[in-house]
RNA sequence: GGGCGGUUAGCUCAGUUGGUCAGAGCGGCUGGUUUACACCCAGUAGGUCACAGGUUCGACUCCUGUACCGCCCACCA
């Protein structure tokens, strides 16, 4: 079984990956009495590829979970996708129009677009699946979700409807941000801004000035806005009318008097346009004015435009212009203006402000249970971060949180796509919109027999909106034709429910008896592995995303949807700028790099040097240095198999029984002491999420410790035990991090018996093991053959020389070392002979803790032995930290002594104070002890 | 305008509660092919930790201010 000289991962990955997933090693029992740990995969998109954000998310998810499986923990890590509301629509429409086809919206209707796009739904599904397990991770595909599934379309209906019931959703006319090009309206977040340079217009305005880049809005305009407190319009009162020329005639306008202006911007004066502008909506809402709509739905001026009406808003713009330069109503035009227009972040399509009812969750009104007492949503949102129920790495992060939380307005769900939940709601064309809803908040209105309200109902009319968690057809009140709301909810809606509607029995689905409660409640996932553990993501979707979740499952479930959010920062390029599509020079797709470097290595290039919260840059060279380390740990472990081969024995049977202590040379005994400490840390760092440090801990280990040192200075003597158990623990320790190489070579050293790697429990420290001395003497012998070997070059002697070493007397274990280990040293200083002795050296210039070192033909050389320092120097050094230990002491305890610090400072500055001083006065006791045996 | 970060070796970045923290990787330079590995080994050079004050016995670490860089949010009629 020799293994190939270089490791390589095509030849493996698939390959293990599909024995981990055979062997069942990634399923989660529900019915496992072991702790659970449980991690929601942020579901990638459904429209296509998976790029490096994705790949950092699976490699750190894959991390915490393969650790905590390892430790015995019941590991559940959900996977899924995401049906992306708006971007999949918009992708699918390109295709389409692409095709040929001029607006597919119009030409296949609402139910054959949807089947199209969920056809490619289900061809990006496969896609992303296999992209993930090309990463290497290990989640559960028997529990794979999408949200758009029935069981998860159950939970969005239940919680929609509840929140309804609630007084939460509620209807209503605002001005939202409409997409012309996807019409639909986007959320406030989902809201980007690009820069554009357009003349900005001054023009009369009766007896003022206006400015405006967008004159094509002002046709409706009828009032003029000032600030109440401008001295040059004293003479305007609020409420004054007035008469001006205007594009289409003379319009009568009012003065509006209002804080919102900005004196010092233009002529502090400006008209308003409510329809099309949020701040003028304020305005408008203020003073209860009149709003007028001039641009339509499809971006096109409305018949209030007059002769203009019909013109997309970039033909007309120029018209209207010119048209009141020709009533010479222009005053002056600014061509170098810069303004930022709204775009919207999925579809890309410029947006207008429009007024629109759409549905909306109110996030003020106190009415989620919380801690005996009713508190908002946003409230909610705020208590479970501030009282550390949820944490956040890093933590700066929570004031970003807080700083979004506390200015969040109500949320608007609606959108006006096809591809989505839709709006559980209905209308009857019997009802009386004026009667106000119809409520299915009766279990019984499952079965068909919805009922009205008695209150809401007066004599032969009912009301015209019925609310249902499950479709229907027919008003439940009537018996007429009802027709379903045509909105589709925001995606954040289903995916802020993520968490926790994974875990809910899809076979309960349908039974449309049962309330959200009872749901959850029979839902053995649900019960096992909920509130998940850690839930980690890229920081730039907290607001649209984490947020999101905090608030629709706590409201829902009554319980938080995680215990931690890690956030990760976005992969730059080595110039530091965003990887983009439209610059395929700089992208790096992790699908390249996988067969080319294999997936460990993307993943340690990923992590091992990354802070959390901190944008990365990655390039080859880096992931390049990993694969290297890969290799290396490929090549240690070939090495190890050819030591037991050479000595006769076979790996596998060697088991961690025959580690026996006596047997062991310094530097085994160096090796394994380090190695527990290894362990500590490696468990501890990953238990508090310090992934970078954990990686660079068990790099600079395995490279540095096992391979560079004691490999080499034991090749030829090696202690197969030793060899054997180091290197299953490493491969144990690393395999979270770099899961295919280990499992690899985990098949060759595994002992008999033993299972797939990813199921092997996780080691624990053994402090008998622990022997730091060991580690230092053993530092002396390393120390003693480089200058046996920089002595002789220095020297320059050309031929094979004979050494005869004298080691002080006070480190006897130095010389049996140098015993030991005489082949190597012989080897690596080019020596023919070693004769090693322990005695005092003499000779002039000899001091006690010094070698003598005779090379046989005249030269000798005298080294230090202690801890590899010059005792006059350390003893100076120390005899220097004594007196500044002693100063520091003296000076703690006069401030101790003095009353008013005691008195007056904080009990924890004093505790801290006296803290310090017993730590200083141990330290001074360490530093006597030290000074005494030099 | 509001908020959050960054500024440490040529490059990319660590530095966990103030006292072996001045570090790693890459790159550079000098040597080297020895029972795995040239995707290697042994060495080596290098930084007033942006700047100015302050707190402290002691500051890369805490506080204040300045300069530059970046991000998020609001918003410019």
């Amino acid at each position: 079984m020799a293994l190939p000289k270089a490791y390589d991962p095509k030849a493996c990955e698939d390959r293990i990956y599909a024995l981990w997933e055979s062997s069942g090693a990634f399923k989660a029992d529900a019915k496992s009495t072991k702790e659970s740990f449980t991690v929601s995969m942020p579901p990638p998109n459904a429209t296509g590829q998976l790029h490096l954000g994705h790949a950092v998310m699976l490699a750190l998810e894959d991390i915490f979970i393969r650790f905590n499986r390892m430790k015995g923990k019941e590991a559940l890590w959900v996977p899924g996708t995401d049906h992306a509301a708006i971007a999949t629509e918009s992708v699918v429409i390109k295709n389409l129009q692409k095709e040929g086809m001029r607006d597919p919206r119009a030409q296949l209707g609402r139910e054959k677009l949807v089947a199209r796009i969920a056809e490619f739904v289900e061809k990006s599904r496969a896609t992303i699946r296999g992209q993930i397990r090309k990463m290497g991770a290990s989640c559960d595909w028997s529990r794979e979700r999408y949200t758009m599934d029935p069981v998860l379309n159950r939970c969005v209906n239940e919680v929609f409807v509840q929140m309804y019931e609630d007084g939460l959703i509620y209807r209503g006319h605002r001005i939202v941000n409409w997409d012309p090009k996807m019409q639909t309206t986007v959320s406030d977040d989902e809201i980007e801004y690009r820069e554009e340079k357009a003349p900005f217009y001054t023009f009369q305005y009766g007896p003022f000035q206006i400015s405006t880049s967008r004159p094509e809005t002002k046709f409706g305009d009828k009032y003029v806005v000032m600030h109440p407190d401008d001295d040059r319009y004293d003479k305007y009162k609020h409420g004054d009318t007035f008469v001006a020329e205007w594009i289409n005639g003379p319009v009568t306008a009012t003065v509006i008097k209002d804080k919102a202006i900005d004196m010092a911007f233009g002529t502090g004066v400006m008209t308003i346009t409510p329809w099309h502008d949020p701040v003028d909506f304020e305005i408008a809402e203020r003073h209860d004015l009149q709003k007028e709509q001039i641009i339509g739905f499809d971006g096109k001026l409305l018949s209030i435009a007059g002769e203009f009406e019909g013109l997309p808003i970039a033909d007309a713009r120029p018209k209207i212009v010119e048209k009141l330069k020709e009533k010479g109503l222009l005053v002056k035009t600014d061509e170098n203006y810069v303004h930022r227009v709204a775009v919207s972040y999925r579809g890309k399509g410029v947006v207008e402000p429009q007024i629109k009812e759409q549905w909306f969750i109110d996030v003020n009104k106190p009415v989620v249970s919380w801690k005996r007492r009713k508190i908002s949503l946003k409230q909610i949102m705020q208590e479970t971060v501030r009282t550390k129920l949820i944490a956040i790495i890093p933590e700066r992060f929570e004031k970003v949180y807080f700083n979004w939380v506390d200015n969040l307005r109500d949320w608007c769900v609606s959108r006006q796509i096809w591809w989505g939940h839709r709006v559980p709601v209905y209308y009857c064309s019997e009802g009386d919109a004026v009667q106000g809803e119809v409520r299915s908040d009766e279990r019984s209105a499952m079965s068909g027999e919805l009922k009205a309200q008695s209150s809401k109902l007066k004599a032969g009319r009912h009301a015209a909106m019925i609310v249902s968690v499950t479709p229907i057809t027919q008003c439940p009140v009537c018996g007429g034709q009802v027709t379903q709301d045509p909105d589709t909810l925001d995606t954040w809606f289903s995916s802020g429910l993520w968490t926790w509607s994974t875990l809910v029995d899809p076979a309960l689905a349908d039974d449309t008896s049962l309330s959200l409660p009872d749901l959850l409640k029979s839902s053995p996932d649900f019960r096992k592995f909920h509130p998940t553990q850690v839930m980690e993501t890229g920081y730039d979707i907290i607001f649209f995303w984490v947020a999101r979740m905090i608030l629709m499952t706590t409201y829902a479930t009554g319980d938080i949807p995680f215990e931690t959010v890690y956030l990760h920062g976005l992969i730059r390029t080595r110039e530091g700028k965003k990887m983009s599509k439209s610059d395929p020079e700089t992208m790096i797709d992790p699908l390249d790099i996988i067969p080319k470097y294999g997936a460990d290595a993307l993943r340690l290039s990923m992590i091992v040097g990354q802070s959390p919260g901190a944008d990365a840059r990655l390039y080859e060279e880096k992931i390049g240095g990993y694969r290297n380390f890969i290799n290396k740990l490929w090549n240690a472990s070939r090495f190890v198999l050819l030591q037991c081969e050479q000595a006769g024995a076979d790996p596998q049977k060697i088991d961690n029984g025959q580690l026996i202590i006596d047997n062991c040379s310094l530097a085994d005994r160096a090796l394994l002491s380090a190695l527990q400490q290894l362990i500590e840390d490696v468990t501890k760092g990953l238990d508090e999420y310090r992934l970078s440090d954990v990686g660079e801990r068990l790099y600079s280990f395995v490279w540095d410790y096992f391979c560079d040192w004691y490999l080499e200075l034991t090749k030829g003597e090696a202690n197969i035990a030793v060899l054997v158990h180091t290197l299953r623990t490493i491969l144990i320790l690393l395999h979270p991090y770099c899961p295919f190489v280990t499992e690899e070579l985990w098949g060759s050293v595994k002992p008999a018996g033993a299972g797939m790697l990813i199921k092997e429990p996780w080691p624990e420290a053994q402090k008998k093991l622990r022997d730091e001395e060991v580690e230092a003497q053993l530092q002396i012998v390393i120390q003693t053959v480089k200058e046996i070997r920089a002595l002789r070059v220095a020297q320059n002697v050309e031929a094979q020389v004979k050494v005869h070493i004298i080691i002080d007397v006070d480190y006897p274990e130095v010389a049996e070392i140098l015993r030991l280990q005489e082949a190597h040293v012989l080897r690596l200083a080019r020596l023919s002979s070693l004769e090693v002795n322990v005695g005092i050296p003499a000779g002039p210039g000899f001091r006690h803790g010094q070698a003598a070192i005779r090379i046989l033909n005249g030269m000798e050389i005298h080294m230090p032995l202690a801890g590899l320092v010059d005792v006059e120097k350390e003893r100076a050094a120390m005899a220097k930290e004594k007196e500044q230990l002693e100063q520091f002491i003296a000076a703690g305890e006069a401030k101790l002594a003095n009353q008013d610090f005691v008195a007056r400072a904080p009990e924890k500055v004093v505790l801290a104070e006296k803290e310090k001083l017993a730590q200083l006065k141990d330290k001074l006791a360490k530093v006597g002890e030290r000074l005494k045996t030099l």
